[in-house]
DNA sequence: AGGGGTACCTGCGGGC
DNA sequence: TGCCCGCAGGTACCCC
């Protein structure tokens, strides 16, 4: 579910929450243990009297920290939502079949994370650079600093078709589906055409499209679609989803669907498979 | 090395 | 109605 607006959205809501309070307890319930890498009891007695430091995206990881004040130690862990995670802030643990863990804060707010299919992951390690996906991640697509020319230089390196290298993380960060779909389509640059077939001022054009709509995205809180798997920390939907121009549209016949690598990938009968520009 | 297929888990909607 | 299949926003791992 998650791609980058729905995790930046999650983040901006969890930082007020979260920062410089401190945590009084931490509770898992249905099965919510299978969320950590080490013994639950383990997490407890590491997490429980930090107060939360920093909480950072990089491409769709959340990156915690913890800062134990007595010891004056940090604590680190990585976080992914995966399919079907959210956060969710309340004044009570949530009745819901698929809260799986609660941090209790100090001032009584309680942060329930609530993750249908249990694939999101909260990792405890000793560095952010010893994390085998983080160390493995491209620049993320919003960073100031990324630029189309090293866009076009990832992406010529592959025969992958355009579609799984922009799905690609050590390409570059952030992107999922929705947004590949929605990116390609805006760029008329069709899912199949093969990554080292790209030119510059494609790839630019790539860049342009990617960073509008997830920036327009941001603005509407991310995209809900099925069952409102969706939500951000406050319980709201993302906005984004009335947005879409091909992602989902199976029944729109100006749109056909492809399979890529087992996935659904949507394309305009106008975008053409020629790959020329 | 890179790329494809599958597994992880739960629930929903469509077709028969 | 009810069952079975396919599918879902992501990544990890195995195999060639």
């Amino acid at each position: 579910m998650p791609e980058l607006p729905e995790v930046e959205t999650t983040i901006r809501y969890l930082r007020p929450a979260l920062l410089g309070e401190v945590i009084r307890d931490l509770t898992a319930s249905n099965r919510g243990e299978s969320h950590f890498n080490i013994p639950f009891s383990e997490v407890q007695e590491r997490i429980i009297g930090t107060k939360t430091a920093a909480l950072n995206r990089l491409g769709k990881w959340m990156l915690f920290e913890f800062l134990n004040p007595e010891e004056n130690s940090e604590l680190k862990a990585v976080g992914h939502l995966r399919m079907s995670g959210r956060y969710k802030i309340a004044d009570e643990v949530i009745k819901h079949p698929h809260n799986r863990f609660q941090i209790h804060l100090e001032n009584g707010r309680i942060i329930n994370y609530i993750d249908q299919r249990r694939f999101g992951t909260f990792h405890f390690v000793e560095d952010f650079k010893n994390h085998k996906a983080l160390a493995a991640l491209g620049p993320d697509i919003l960073a100031a600093d990324f630029t189309a020319e090293q866009l076009y230089e990832g992406l010529r390196k592959t025969k992958k078709p355009l579609y799984s290298a922009l799905l690609d993380q050590s390409i570059v960060a952030g992107l999922g589906n929705i947004y590949v779909n929605e990116t390609l389509h805006a760029a008329g640059l069709h899912p199949l055409m093969p990554g080292l077939a790209i030119t510059p001022t494609q790839a630019e054009r790539l860049l342009r499209e990617a960073r509008r709509i997830l920036t327009l995205a941001l603005e509407m809180k991310g995209t809900t679609l099925i069952d409102n798997l969706y939500q951000d920390p406050e319980g709201k939907t993302g906005q984004f989803a009335k947005m879409l121009q091909v992602y989902g549209k199976k029944s729109d016949p100006d749109v056909e669907v492809l399979k890529i690598g087992g996935r659904s990938v949507f394309v305009h009968r106008n975008t053409k498979p020629t790959f020329s520009h």
